[in-house]
DNA sequence: AAGTGGTCTAGACCACTCT
DNA sequence: GAGTGGTCTAGACCACTTG
């Protein structure tokens, strides 16, 4: 059986960048999902078309999908074809939602919108990877958890990304915002990184969920990532724990 | 070519057990791990031994070795070979610790035994799966973050997988417990689940951080299973996260 | 040089979905 | 029945490790 013939884009070997072929496949998967080339939702062409349009065996073009439907980026469906993932229809619902109820299971999720603002901020800018003086949208609101005050939520989101958002949009998608993220501004988060710690409750935070001032509670601080790991949100979020708690899997 | 004209345990179709080839011999070589024939840091087989064993292509046994060093049960060292996984030599480091300094890089570990008990405790019982008047060992141990107090926690073993357990053999492990239960107990823990809270330190947490009763502080539950996702440990960890936090990485 | 895992191909058959 | 992803095989060549 003869070997590929193929032109590699880096020789194996001694190079630092080498990577392999299947890895260059899913960098290309990659730029089209970038240039909007297949959309969330939307179908990508079959294994044995993509293989053909990159001139590799059906086996490379699937370990390269593998890794992709792996990392949630792409979703296989058995005698269907391969699709875009995308919030809007998944049954995943609640993505980056570690926080659960103590007793009942978790119904229902609800969200009360305080205010959205756009304003300067240096500090969320640089975490942001944008320049210093541009624009935030600081959002505000306190999520429900089965009908019950949980969470109260600041939002932070880079301006230029989210051009045009307002109240009437975050109000439209309810408590969704990821999914409001990807339809309407194209922008999916892909992983996110968190930092929790216990503080006591700032006087606001506490009579927003109900509590005396000083009540422990956990300060998880999120920055979300969109395809390439560039980060484009950052969340500050006090959770009164009282009735709830933060669940994490670890894996080895 | 010709298909493989071997023997599955399961015909495809309709049942609802079918498993695939591959995971059959994922399971066959867990059992081999489960039975001891091949111990933690020792190779296992090559693939094509392994091939010949089960009768069946290297590609399917390299499918079923892959998800096992995917799920860091096994490490597959190119030219060397496949090796059973173990905290021994590792250099991932700290196991399932999510407790990070704020400010420094976390540089070194360290541990204060406060006690070792052993009781039986019918709801810590019940949570490892065993008998309600089994007994199980009560370990308190302070953690140190490069050289600062940072956790208070209470360990839960199940007395019966842990047989001989002693101050002195803690002690001689210092803080590296998971290594210890594996080398002197074989008990291999490969996923983790834990449920976090914010509360105020009871008194003789405080005191043992140096900190005021009612001091905010992360409580952290977790439950450790081993091979076949048996219960076989339980902690409670009261963590200082005025210059630590927990740290969570999520994925999609 | 021999042996190991890592990549890639080519081709077969299967299960599933849709028309 | 046609098309899709899912499994499995067989064989080639590569990179890496060890003697």
């Amino acid at each position: 059986m003869k070997t590929a013939a193929l032109p590699r884009q880096q020789p194996p070997g001694k190079s630092p960048a080498f990577q392999p072929l299947y890895r260059q496949i899913k960098a290309l998967i990659t730029q089209s999902l970038v240039t909007g080339e297949w959309r969330p939702g939307e179908p990508i062409p079959s294994e044995i078309e993509l293989a053909g349009r990159y001139s590799v065996s059906q086996g490379t073009v699937r370990k390269a999908v593998g890794e992709l439907a792996e990392e949630r980026v792409l979703v296989r469906q058995q005698g269907k074809g391969t699709f875009v993932a995308t919030y809007a229809e998944e049954r995943s619902q609640f993505p980056f939602l570690s926080i659960n109820p103590d007793a009942e299971p978790m119904r229902e999720l609800g969200a009360e919108l305080l205010g959205l603002e756009r304003m300067r901020d240096p500090v969320s800018a640089r975490l942001l990877g944008m320049n210093a003086t541009a624009s935030v949208f600081v959002l505000r609101r306190i999520l429900k958890i089965n009908e019950r005050p949980a969470c109260y939520e600041e939002i932070r989101l880079p301006a230029a990304r989210f051009r045009g958002l307002t109240t009437g949009v975050v109000e439209q998608h309810e408590c969704m915002l990821y999914s409001m993220y990807e339809a309407r501004f194209g922008v999916r988060m892909l992983q996110a990184e968190e930092r929790v710690k216990a503080v006591a409750a700032p006087p606001e935070v506490a009579a927003a969920l109900h509590r005396v001032p000083g009540t422990p509670m956990l300060q998880i601080e999120r920055v979300a990532f969109t395809y390439g790991r560039e980060p484009s949100e950052l969340r500050r979020c006090y959770c009164d724990s009282q009735e709830h708690h933060y669940r994490n899997a670890i894996t080895g």
